[in-house]
DNA sequence: GCCAAAGAATTGTCAGACTTTTAAATGTCT
DNA sequence: AGACATTTAAAAGTCTGACAATTCTTTGGC
């Protein structure tokens, strides 16, 4: 590291990849402290402020934290779950949001990664999973619930079931796949009679979660799929019939 | 968007925090601009020095591409499938590599996603992704060739796999954890014969791939996985019997 | 021995200036 | 009139120097 060709394009750019590189590579490791602003600067000949502006890229991706005063700096910081989530679940978001990806296509992949933690949570499950499970399934239900509320609650249920799964990596990767849809599925409208069916699949789900059978819960999320689908095709159907609705 | 609390805190975070939040709310649209530096730090009355590290956090997330020159300036940019795969790919790494995650979560979780494309791919591969798959198998049979080497086909053998499930939704969310592991694939020494035993499953899961038998490449992953695991705890096990081996 | 004040190191922020890049506008020649 | 060269202006990229805010360490006083 510590190097620092003088193309000149993008100095800061070049530093942060320059950081970046040494901390993935293992030279630096969490808890180590980088040298002060005025330091790096010397070191690679730029002024501060372009320092800063590559500090701030690392800090944008949770590699690194700042401390003030005396004995502050900038730490190499442990990537938490918590930090890959919420990055995770941004980027899938943004994602599939930019790049008009078919519902079709994010339903896919989203219930098969689903399904994979399907044995995992049958042989694992805590009781404090089937409870919030059972929860979610009773918030459901709920008469006045929103459109939005209930997508909210979609999701805290499917994360139980992932989060069962007990498997921390799992976990993280499912994040995206599960919350990325959220806004995807918001633009559908529920009416009471699919929101009973859907209730209905989450109680067989978590049934089979209970009684621990795996090829079950399988086939409760095959069928979620199949109907997901096909709720929001007749949704677009619906609304292509007629373009303008106001 | 446009508001920024004068607190005292972190105005280049507050302020990436409000650009964020409108891309993500849709506020703003890919290929929008944002106004020039000197404009948005008369808006959130801030020097320029500070907006642009607000802004460089933002580029480290890929969020915008700025532009030099008359007219140019920052736009808002399509978070392309490219980019989403490095991010995912940098992150799992980093969380795989800052937590002392054991080999055998990691490889649950990444089999257990694996297996979930295995249905697809036999319904849906191309000759190309054929073609790759055996073209690495063929590399990975080669005599001279290096650990590390060995490992990086893998991966390519397995993100072959993995693409031919025809979903970029799904290679995107398989990428972090199917590249994720190599580091930790490459701590492990592989024997010829172990080679073997790795490279022979590969031919199955070819083989079932061309046959479009989805569970005979599940049964073959299955059978890799177990095998992989058990592998690195032998391994695992050396290495603990002469801590020091220098 | 404990508490308070001083000191020093370091990040956060600002102001102003200069350089480089780039596209548009303008001018010139055929 | 059209094609090409020149000028111009807008914008990011960078630098310098300064000051404010924060926080740890050390010192001094009781």
């Amino acid at each position: 590291m510590k190097i620092d060709p003088d193309n000149p394009a993008d100095l800061s750019a070049q530093i942060a990849t320059a950081i970046r590189d040494a901390i993935v590579s293992g030279a630096l490791i969490v808890g180590d402290r980088l040298p002060s602003e005025a330091e790096l600067a010397e070191q690679f000949a730029v002024s501060r402020p372009t320092v800063r502006e590559a500090l701030k890229r690392l800090a944008a991706q949770s590699l690194i934290r700042t401390q003030r005063g005396a004995f502050g700096g900038a730490f190499i910081n442990r990537l938490s779950y918590a930090d890959a989530h919420a990055q995770q679940i941004t980027t899938s978001t943004l994602l599939l949001g930019m790049n008009d990806i078919s519902f079709d296509t994010a339903c896919e992949a989203r219930f098969a990664m689903e399904r994979a933690c399907a044995l995992l949570a049958a042989a694992r499950r805590s009781p404090d999973h089937l409870a919030t499970m059972r929860a979610e399934i009773t918030r459901q239900a709920q008469p006045g619930l929103s459109d939005e509320s209930f997508c909210a609650s979609d999701v805290a249920f499917h994360r139980a079931l992932v989060d069962a799964a007990g498997n921390p990596v799992l976990s993280y990767q499912l994040a995206g796949a599960v919350e990325a849809m959220q806004p995807l599925m918001n633009m559908i409208t529920f009416s009471a009679r699919s929101r009973d069916a859907i209730i209905t699949l989450h109680g067989r789900i978590a049934d089979a979660t209970e009684g621990r059978d795996g090829p079950q819960i399988i086939a409760a999320l095959e069928e979620l799929e199949r109907y997901t689908r096909q709720l929001a095709q007749s949704v677009f159907n619906a609304r292509a019939a007629r373009p303008q609705p106001a």
